[in-house]
DNA sequence: TCTTGATTCCAACGGTTGATGGAATACGAA
DNA sequence: TTCGTATTCCATCAACCGTTGGAATCAAGA
């Protein structure tokens, strides 16, 4: 059974390989894929270049183990997520995911930045690094309770899922932006964008009316 | 009084000056700052090179030009939308303001695709090229009457706008990805697009309920 | 026609980028 | 110790980047 580099990294945080990796996460998602360079990469982890291309080869192969890196936490936690909600009846059941998801965005920006990297940026050469988005909005779908028919979602309903992950990927990426331009701390930003991602997006998805306010 | 090179540009769209800029538009779009070259932008025109920097200086500098240009664009249409809508019942107001900037920004999606990189993307050399979001936020808090002192609008109003800009740009931006993903040509994508923009945000922001889906 | 200014292209520059070969170093097995 | 393997760094490469000087070309007025 092969063992990719990206399972060994995960298997052992400590190794320089997962130093790397973690790393490269940030930068990437700091600066994308072209405004990234393996030297910046590198340095931050304080290590020689080579030592870099040692353990990852070439750029667009770290950059794959990036995407794939992230794709898995988001998975992973996405799965917990619909544990924790498991029962609940649906307008709590989304409240709280959107609120748990939120908090965990803003606790790794870089997964934002780079899902939205790959959906609005082109890269030079045409690689093809797939991020699992399919799979991950089937997999919310299901979980909210949002399709009849569990194997087969409809176009519609994936656009609204596509809809509310990036609605927080949005304002996740978009921190040092909006929070110069709203004059707020950290905190105080979170907690807005929590409060509007409900506003928004509770009523399209469970018909409650957001509390007490726009009046009618 | 000093005429900017950009408003030469702007007066006259058969000049060089001006094909320059439409083609910047597009490639800067597509691969962010970093990612487009100035090789590629002369070359998309058809000219050398250093015809390039003869009229707009160094690559920052029309990068700048870049984002002014698209600002006024979309400072003019919100304008022209809020003409329209003047005087109409919030809602419908509000949905055919939706439908009308999805249309215009599908037409142009260097628009969405420059703002959300503006948002999402660091540049490595910390330039301030500022897209003037805070005033166009305020501009459409004010002709969607979404606020009572139009002069001061509050922060959750401001982030309720940032967030329903942003719902179109996404879908406009991530057009490719998702057309592939959902597997429909582009003329129902649009569609697509604009029946979920209005399914999520009608709901919030006029309390009206979609039609006929998600029971109850 | 000659002159003048604006425009365009050719050729090249220094710097940065992604990438590699090969010499050092570390370290455990024998 | 000696060997062998894994890791790290130094030095360097070719390609590409942004940028510029200067020569050629064009257009229009004198």
């Amino acid at each position: 059974m092969m063992v990719t580099p990206l399972e060994k990294a995960r298997k052992d945080p400590d190794s320089m390989k997962a130093k790397i990796l973690a790393k490269a996460r940030r930068i990437f998602g700091q600066y994308g894929f072209h405004g990234a360079t393996t030297r910046m990469i590198a340095e931050e982890v304080g290590i020689d270049i080579s030592t870099l291309y040692y353990h990852w080869g070439e750029k667009g192969d770290l950059y794959e183990a990036v995407v794939l890196d992230i794709n898995e936490d988001l998975r992973l936690k996405l799965k917990e997520v619909g544990d924790i909600i498991h029962g609940m009846p649906a307008d709590k059941a989304l409240a709280l995911s959107l609120d748990i998801m939120t908090d965990y965005l803003f606790e790794r920006p870089e997964i934002s930045n780079l899902i939205l990297f790959r959906y609005f940026g082109k890269t030079r050469d045409e690689s093809v690094l797939d991020f699992r988005v399919p799979e991950l909005v089937t997999e919310i779908a299901r979980s909210m309770g949002m399709a009849k028919d569990k194997r087969n979602i409809p176009n519609p309903v994936r656009l609204r899922v596509l809809a509310l992950m990036n609605f927080i990927h949005n304002f996740v990426s978009g921190e040092e932006y909006f929070k110069s331009m709203l004059k707020v701390d950290r905190d105080e930003y979170i907690a807005s964008v929590k409060e509007t991602v409900k506003f928004v997006l509770l009523p399209a998805f469970t018909g409650a009316r957001p509390a007490g306010e726009e009046k009618r």
